[in-house]
RNA sequence: GGGCGGUUAGCUCAGCUGGUUCAGAGCACCUGCCUUACAAGCAGGGGGUCACUGGUUCGAAUCCAGUACCGCCCACCA
């Protein structure tokens, strides 16, 4: 390196030293004899962009790795990216689109064809840009949730459970789009407030043959065109305005069709009128009411949302004009008792804004419950960590509620079920074609390889990764319990930490130690860290839609991704959401050129065989002793995944102890030069705070370390070790503390009376002896005085703990003025000790309080005297 | 509606098993400085009834109960 600039510039270095790293594959590992230390990333879309999320997820993993990298370990984090069916499906679905193109004319086969093309196309820009911001992957190692060996894997494990009797088919109510055809998932589903109206119907009670009584009861519903497909009539059983219902049956209005009167708590009595009309087809409740009372289920609206044949009257209709008509027709036929407006929530398509039609239909489902209370088990077990521990109870409220896994999906991107069905509709589960077709011959000796037809459904995108911490190392092991897990596997098994957002910890971290415990008996992870949301400076979560979201990319280009790092995690302790503003970026980029000018600073020094001084003897004592101390903290912060306390840690060490005072206090006169012994103290000093704080900031602390001194090619920062705490006399810091506090108040005093930092002053001390006065000497620009008693009114006092200062000042003095700031602070300390001595004569207080505690306040009492006895004594003086 | 968590300085948060002058940090703010490493800087400074009410205790930001508000997850009243 030439001259250093006066300004820090990322660019030209960031892109330099991540060529480096990767030339030199210092991310890559292999097992060996050193301890491992294991991530693997939570892989993100395919085809998806880095956000901000992305960046504090990864921030805070590459932090993890590059620590244990250097603390000694085999530190391996493995990359990769997810398929992510339905995301991915749907922007390969809106491409096609444009072009004119429906998935359904193509056919599966040419679809897949587009998807692949796509993913090629756009997969993998995220993990080009998780290199932008320095992440440490190991790229050799890079996976793809659908790549042949995982998706295998996936296949593998479908059949392993089914053999074991946890997969079954079963029919569920999913949410229907029936403008894109297809079910949607919960998540996709958004709820709107929607205004519509409630109709109160009359329905007849029947005589036992079909015909209408002169009784009747009301219902309230919202969706007058399923009556048809009523199967039943609802009350709850201590509702007493219906008991005489008990037993009786009901003609739904308009088709005349006779239904019971059943009971259940479901009902609640003090909504609508009492009574619900039972649904069981359109209506996720009244499926599972109809369950219960082994109700039929009748299906009127097609998948087009058009009432079918069944339906008997209004058949062809749209759901919503249907509405309208069979209101008109009620009210005609005298069934409609009234009409009230009614607000309630909506289920909406999040693509297509069509209002989701609750609809049956058969799907895969894996059972839960034996995996789910291993699964709890590990959790509060501590096998596996949860950080911050609050998650513990969420989890473990869903894992004892935990319903059956629905793993299919109406999706064509994925890996395809292994289901083959028989021309007789009974089906096989095998891992192929071939598999399937010799397990079908079995079963009819007849069956030819074109008679079998595959299930059209894909997997849950969470059916494979749940594998992940597994399938990246072995893909072999899921589904295959007699199988050896391979070297891999077994070295890096389980993984250490697991960084992840909140949002997915049922969806993917609870499942993936459920894979974990059936397939390895062993938790995957020992710690998962949840980071919260990033949002932005006035709390909205960032989107697209909103615009609020900025791109990482660009951000890394203004200020540089050691700047982005520091900005990101300075906010953001574990389990809250992230306030994202640019200006802690900017925070970032500004540590960064502080960091970048100390060295200027050192580099610049002239080393001459010169005595050392007295001061910048006293500082390295002191910053030893500082650096150690921190370091402990730092370590401490690590070890409860506190990082941006951490992170806080080490910036105050760097900035205001190295920075501000070990360099002002070491630093040679302009001009002059240091002696040997400073400079390579200082040396020694700065390589360890580059160290300490590298993990953070990756690139400036190569940069800086790659110059300090001779280095080879191939040697890096990132493999140096994590500088240890050291003992120390905790009196040195004490000492110096006592110090910087005379220099403070010598600061002050210049402060408040206008006096440059160039002007020396005398400092007159009323004590036998003080710490580091070289220290004071240099840092405060005085000469330091012992004294016996202070008599000399011209000047400013001030105290230091119990000892008194004064800094001489002709003619600038105001007695008025001391007098006034000397009598404040002797009511002050007054007050104090009257406190205190009101809890020492407070006979409770003695005798319930510890020892220690009330040493404590004898201390204080006793300080309180002695400050009071000075400040009297000045005040005296300044009276004469 | 059920569960969980929160409320401390203008903002974001720390404060572990009640007791050290415990009321803190960073940023922001105010004042004075372009003092040859750094104005992306230096020095100094102001600022909080620890949401509210009650209780336990010699002692409560800290423990308990209630109230108010906020957030998250689940179920989302036909």
């Amino acid at each position: 390196m030439k001259e250093l600039a006066a300004k820090y510039s990322a660019k030209e270095v960031e892109d330099k030293w991540y060529a480096y790293w990767l030339a030199h594959k210092f991310f890559h590992s292999e097992p060996n004899e050193k301890q491992p230390y294991t991530i693997v990333i939570p892989p993100p879309n395919v085809t998806g962009i880095l956000h901000m999320g992305h960046v504090l997820n990864n921030t805070l993993n590459d932090v993890l790795i590059r620590k244990a990298r250097m603390d000694g370990k085999n530190a391996c984090w493995v990359p990769g990216t997810d398929h992510a069916s339905i995301a991915t499906e749907n922007k390969v679905v809106a491409k096609l689109r444009e072009q004119g193109i429906r998935k359904e004319d193509i056919g599966r086969e040419e679809f897949l064809k587009h998807a692949w093309a796509w993913k090629e196309e756009h997969g993998g820009i995220i993990l080009q840009q998780l290199k932008k911001l320095g992440c440490s992957c190991d790229w050799d190692r890079t996976r793809f949730t659908m790549e042949p060996a995982l998706s295998e894997a996936v296949i593998n494990t479908f059949v392993y459970f089914y053999r074991k009797g946890w997969i079954y088919k079963g029919v569920r109510m999913v949410n229907w789009d029936p403008e894109a055809l297809t079910a949607v998932s919960d998540d996709e589903v958004i709820h709107k407030d929607t205004q519509s109206h409630f109709y109160h119907l009359r329905y007849y009670i029947s005589d036992g043959n079909g015909n209408p009584t002169d009784k009747f009861l009301v219902i309230a519903t919202t969706r007058p065109e399923t009556i048809m497909a009523d199967a039943a009539i609802c009350v709850n059983p201590k509702d007493e305005r219906h008991f005489w219902l008990k037993g009786k049956k009901v003609l739904i209005p308009l088709i005349n069709r006779e239904i019971p009167v059943i009971e259940d708590d479901y009902v609640e009595m003090d909504f609508g009128t009492g009574c619900l009309k039972v649904t069981p087809a359109h209506d996720v409740h009244d499926y599972e009411i109809g369950l219960r009372h082994n109700l039929p289920v009748l299906e009127i609206i097609d998948d087009h949302g058009k009432l079918n044949e069944k339906a008997q009257i209004l058949v062809g209709e749209d759901r919503f004009v249907a509405r309208k008509k069979i209101v008109k027709m009620l009210e005609e036929a005298g069934n409609l008792v009234k009409v009230e407006d009614y607000t309630s929530p909506v289920g909406y398509s999040e693509r297509t804004d069509a209002v989701i039609e609750p609809k049956l239909s058969a799907q895969w489902f894996l059972k839960m419950e034996s995996l789910a209370a291993t699964a709890l088990e590990t959790v509060l077990s501590g096998r596996t960590n949860f950080i911050p521990e609050k998650y513990v109870n969420t989890y473990r409220h869903w894992m004892e509620n935990a319903r059956d896994w629905c793993i299919s999906r109406q999706l064509w991107w994925g890996q395809r079920i292994p289901a083959y069905y028989l021309p007789d509709g009974s089906f096989v589960v095998e891992a192929t074609p071939e598999a399937a077709l010799k397990a079908a011959q079995a079963i009819n000796p007849a069956i030819k390889a074109e008679d079998l037809k595959q299930d059209e459904d894909v997997l849950d995108t969470w059916f494979s990764s749940w594998l992940w911490p597994i399938s990246v190392f072995d893909p072999e092991k899921p589904g295959h319990p007699e199988h050896q897990p391979n070297k891999d596997l077994a070295y890096y098994y389980p993984t250490n930490d697991l960084v992840t957002g909140p949002d997915i910890i049922f969806f993917w971290v609870a499942r993936m130690i459920m894979a974990g415990e059936e397939f390895m008996g062993k938790e995957p992870f020992s710690n998962v860290y949840f980071t919260g949301i990033v949002r932005d400076k006035i709390g909205r979560k960032m989107s697209k839609t909103l615009g609020n979201s900025p791109n990482p990319l660009d951000l890394i280009d203004t200020y540089g991704a050691d700047a982005v790092r520091i900005g990101m995690l300075l906010c953001s302790s574990a389990g809250n959401d992230i306030f994202y503003d640019e200006a802690q970026i900017k925070q970032g980029a500004a540590f960064c050129n502080k960091i970048w000018n100390s060295y200027r600073l050192v580099k610049g020094f002239q080393v001459a065989d010169i005595p050392q001084t007295p001061a910048a003897k006293l500082a390295i004592e002191w910053f030893a002793a500082k650096l150690s101390e921190t370091i402990a903290q730092v370590e401490d912060h690590y070890s409860k995944f506190r990082i941006s306390d951490a992170l806080m840690a080490i910036y105050k060490l760097f900035w205001d102890d190295y920075c501000s005072w070990y360099l002002e206090a070491i630093k040679p006169a302009y001009g002059q030069p240091v002696d040997p012994a400073t400079q390579k103290a200082t040396l020694a000093f700065f390589e360890s705070l580059l160290k300490l704080i590298h993990p953070v900031m990756p690139f400036i602390t190569e940069e800086l370390w790659q110059d300090i001194a001779e280095r080879k090619e191939g040697e890096t920062i990132m493999y140096a070790p994590t500088p240890k705490a050291e003992a120390f006399d905790p009196a040195v810091l004490e000492n110096f503390a006592l110090a910087a506090e005379a220099v403070n108040g010598v600061r002050g005093v210049r402060a408040q009376r206008n006096i440059g930092p160039k002007e020396q002053l005398n400092l007159k001390v009323k004590a036998a002896a003080f710490p580091c006065i070289p220290l004071i000497e240099k840092m405060a620009g005085v000469t330091v005085e012992l004294v016996d008693g202070l008599d000399d009114a011209q000047g400013v006092g001030f105290l230091v703990r119990t000892t008194e200062m004064f800094v001489k000042l002709e003619g600038l003095v105001n007695v008025q003025e001391e007098l006034e700031k000397a009598t404040k602070e002797l009511e002050r300390f007054k007050g104090f000790l009257q406190g205190v001595r009101a809890k020492l004569s407070n006979e409770k207080f003695t005798a319930h309080a510890p020892a220690q505690v009330i040493e404590n306040e004898r201390k204080k009492e006793a300080d309180a005297l002695s400050k009071i006895e000075t400040l009297e004594a000045k005040i005296a003086q300044l009276k004469k």
